[in-house]
DNA sequence: CGAATCTTTATTATTATGATAAAGATGGTT
DNA sequence: AACCATCTTTATCATAATAATAAAGATTCG
């Protein structure tokens, strides 16, 4: 699995949102950016793509930030990851210039089935279960 | 799942190695390039990662080429697409300069198993599997 | 020897990714 | 009303990955 940056930063970022899940305030950019050391600009785009992809919410003006939109046992990593990547759009062959030739469209037909094992192992974890694992990892580092 | 023009191409190359298998003398690159409509050069490349991987064996010199290294049924899809892209490579972190963070260990860590998916989906395809499905996609079309 | 072929390496072009910047819109606070 | 912190939107740039091209060298058959 090859994982995009952005990608990474959308769920350190939703990570962060998790935490403040509970506060009726929502967390301004640059709070999460600092928190999670994420270019801010860059950031800027991530949310617009999470919250497009109805993830999370935004309060404009002073006091403003995000929230997310949903509990974090609603949300799966599946979802995070195709709001910014979008790895559950049909795959294109990357050849197939006009009609597909009959072996490149059983090969696609391959492609989706490997996409669609992808994207339920994706589905399995929520940010919920996310926000688990890193607990317990950092129980874990204390035991020793 | 996104897959390269490369890896497709490796691929369709292979498919027109498998139809040669039967036969004892190697299939020419040129050969193999225009009957599947591949970059010749760009071939060039593509069958010396299928040779460095063990899945093709070449023949230098005159009236020499490629042929597949063993039966169709003992190569898989993840063989052919790991010898082009390695998406059996451990994940890495696009972020984690240095030490990785609890966070991004745990994401390392989900990356791993969704990769895990991929490859058991990858390898449940054989070469000779694909042979038959396109023959079978090839027969449907008659049926009509 | 010479033609056909694989081998190896270098270079270029195109596209995707990662990041930065900034002007505009919004809304709370004074 | 003015101000400031914030989201919104769009544009731009830098770097890296992918796709493709090219060519000189090595090998073997006839």
């Amino acid at each position: 699995m090859r994982i995009s940056a952005k990608a990474e930063y959308a769920c350190v970022a939703m990570l962060e949102l998790a935490a403040n899940f509970a506060e009726p305030q929502p967390l301004p950019i640059k709070v999460i950016a600092e928190a999670q050391e994420i270019p801010q600009n860059f950031l800027v785009q991530i949310l617009l793509q999470l919250k497009t992809a109805g993830l999370v919410v935004s309060v404009r003006g002073a006091s403003g930030g995000y929230q997310l939109a949903r509990s974090p046992d609603a949300i799966t990593m599946a979802d995070i990851i195709n709001a910014i990547d979008d790895r559950a759009a049909a795959p294109r062959s990357a050849l197939a210039k006009g009609r597909l030739s009959r072996a490149v469209g059983v090969l696609l037909g391959i492609w989706q089935e490997v996409q669609a094992e992808e994207q339920r192992a994706l589905q399995r974890i929520t940010l919920a279960e996310l926000v688990r694992r890193i607990q317990e990892d950092h129980a874990l580092s204390y035991q020793i």
